[in-house]
This record gives structure tokens, C-alpha cells and sequence, in this order.
DNA sequence: ATTAATAGTTCAATAGTTGAACTAAATGGA
DNA sequence: TCCATTTAGTTCAACTATTGAACTATTAAT
């Protein structure tokens, strides 16, 4: 691999990253409710996946501060959507997972979101939009790898 | 397109590119000087490459409210990495432009966040890289198309 | 000349973040 | 067993980023 195309895949890269983190964050924003933000409909989706979960992993998994995973949970605990218990085998262990509120928002979140994302996918051939999520995946497991090798 | 496909490709995409902003952006941090941010990093990047611009263009590019582009570029100015002046024709508008020691930063910074990149890149072959980074492109298009058209 | 629109700022409120200091509980030698 | 260490999580102060409404200043339109 020669250092120009490196350079310059990482200047491309770089570019595009934060123009698309923005432009779909304000499309997502269009099917959030009021109520809900960017970073909790994300999170309360994860957490439906794992069913229950703690907040180191959480703290981990999106290479955050444990002090801001409490900070979000307290907001979404707040809200009725997300419940704290603590774990009877070891009490230091408080498991997360979604109140039946929480399931429903989300439900909903996810019926006007993807009516959305819905619009811009259908613009690609599905051979490529294939491939793009395969090498997108690929790219979070080796950003894993990557941190926890360091 | 079928419409179970779809759903599918749109929760995998939703699920992974949450991981891989969080990700990403902990990866980069690591690049930053403490002085600097992640999102003054990326925003010092567009208008190094646009040479100058202005608020509206970048709440528009970016998606974001005009008072947040203000906020912004206060901190910046603070920090005497961009410079604003009063267009001479007309006097509404402010034209944004780096200093030499922005100049300087963003240029410090690309040395230490591309070293960290390249460890990445170096886990994909080329057309994969390649292929990515154009449906990334072509993704950032889209988004932006779909919003006009809105 | 008055009204509209445009460019940008200010302000209050909120979400998200870090890092240090802290509590509580479990673990691991000596 | 006892004390030190580790682990899970919280609290707090300080900061960045964001929105939306109200505002100033300037230009454009009729």
C-alpha cells in the first residue's frame, strides 16, 4: 500500500465521516419524538438487543466514561423507560434493561426511522448497499480490536 | 426490494454505526491535543478546505442550527484558531478563515490522527477500502439530497 | 419608503462528556 | 481472618454542543 493513496483514503474518510454523522443525525432527528434524543433512541436500542445489560459494558462497548453512561441512564430512568436493578449474586452489579414504556418508545421511534433511512437506501443498488454494511461492520470490530490491543 | 431485506439492512446500519461513531470518535481522541475537540478538529478540517465560509453554510452543511455554528466558532476564535471579518459588500455577511496557528493545529493534529487511522486501514485490502469510501461519498450526497428535497 | 428577507448573535435550557473523588461490595493474599 | 486491592457504579464541577426564540443589523423588494 503506498503512503499517497493511504493519505489520501484518510483525508477522503475523515471528510465524509463527520458531513454523514451530521446529515443523519438531523434525518433521524426528523423521526425522533420530541422526548427523545440522538444518543437514547441509539442506546435504548442496544440495550433492547443485549436485554439486559451493565453499565461498564455499555461504558466499553461506545468507549465512554462510566460517569456518562450513569448520567445518560439517569435520564432515561427518569423518563420510565429504562429500569436499575441490582444484581442479587453480586450487589456491586446494577442491570439495565427497558420498561415496557421503553419498549414501546422505541418501537415507535424505530416505525418512523426507518420510514425515513427507508428513502435514502432505496437510492442504492442492493449489491452495494450489501457490501457497504459488510465493510462498515467489519470496521467496528476492528476499531474494537484496535483499542483494546492499546 | 424486498421489504424484509430492507428492514434488515436498516437495523444493521442503525446498530453498527452507532458503535462505530462512538468508536471512532474515541479513536480520534487520542490523536487530539487536550486543547482541541473532536468536533472543532473536524470543523477546522472543512473550513481549511473550503479556504472561508460562513455560519450559514456550515449550519446547512452540517445540518446544525445557526446559534450552535455561533457557539462554535466562539470558541474558537477564543482560542485564535479562526478569524472572522465583516464581508465588505455585504456587511450582514462574516467570513470565516483560519489563522496561522489554526493553520498549525489542524495540520499537528492530522499527523497524530492519521498515524492512528493508518493501524486501522491497514486491516482492509484496497478495493474494499476503496469501494467503502466511495458509497461513503455517495451516502453523504444522498443525505444531503433527501434534505433539500424536504 | 416601508416591508420582507437574510446573516448572524444572544440567551436560557438541556444533553452529553471528562476526570477526580467517592461509596459499596467482592477478592486475594499474608 | 484481616487488610489491601480491585471492581461497579455514583456524584460533582466544569466544559462542549445543541435547540429555539428573541433580537440587531443589513439588504432586497414592491
Amino acid at each position: 500500500m503506498k503512503k499517497r493513496n493511504v493519505d489520501d483514503w484518510i483525508d477522503r474518510y475523515l471528510s465524509v465521516s463527520f458531513l454523514v454523522i451530521k446529515r443523519g443525525a438531523a434525518l433521524v432527528k426528523v423521526g425522533l419524538d420530541e422526548e427523545m434524543t440522538h444518543d437514547q433512541y441509539y442506546l435504548l436500542r442496544y440495550i433492547r438487543r443485549r436485554g439486559t445489560c451493565t453499565s461498564t459494558e455499555l461504558s466499553t462497548v461506545f468507549g465512554v466514561n462510566k460517569s456518562a453512561v450513569t448520567a445518560m441512564t439517569n435520564r432515561l430512568v427518569d423518563k420510565g423507560w429504562l429500569r436499575r436493578d441490582r444484581d442479587q449474586n453480586d450487589r456491586r452489579v446494577v442491570a439495565l434493561s427497558l420498561t415496557p414504556q421503553g419498549e414501546e418508545w422505541v418501537a415507535e421511534t424505530d416505525r418512523n426511522v426507518y420510514r425515513l433511512v427507508e428513502e435514502v437506501i432505496a437510492r442504492f443498488p442492493e449489491e452495494e448497499i450489501e457490501a457497504f454494511i459488510r465493510t462498515y461492520e467489519k470496521l467496528a470490530r476492528v476499531l474494537q480490536e484496535v483499542e483494546e490491543a492499546k
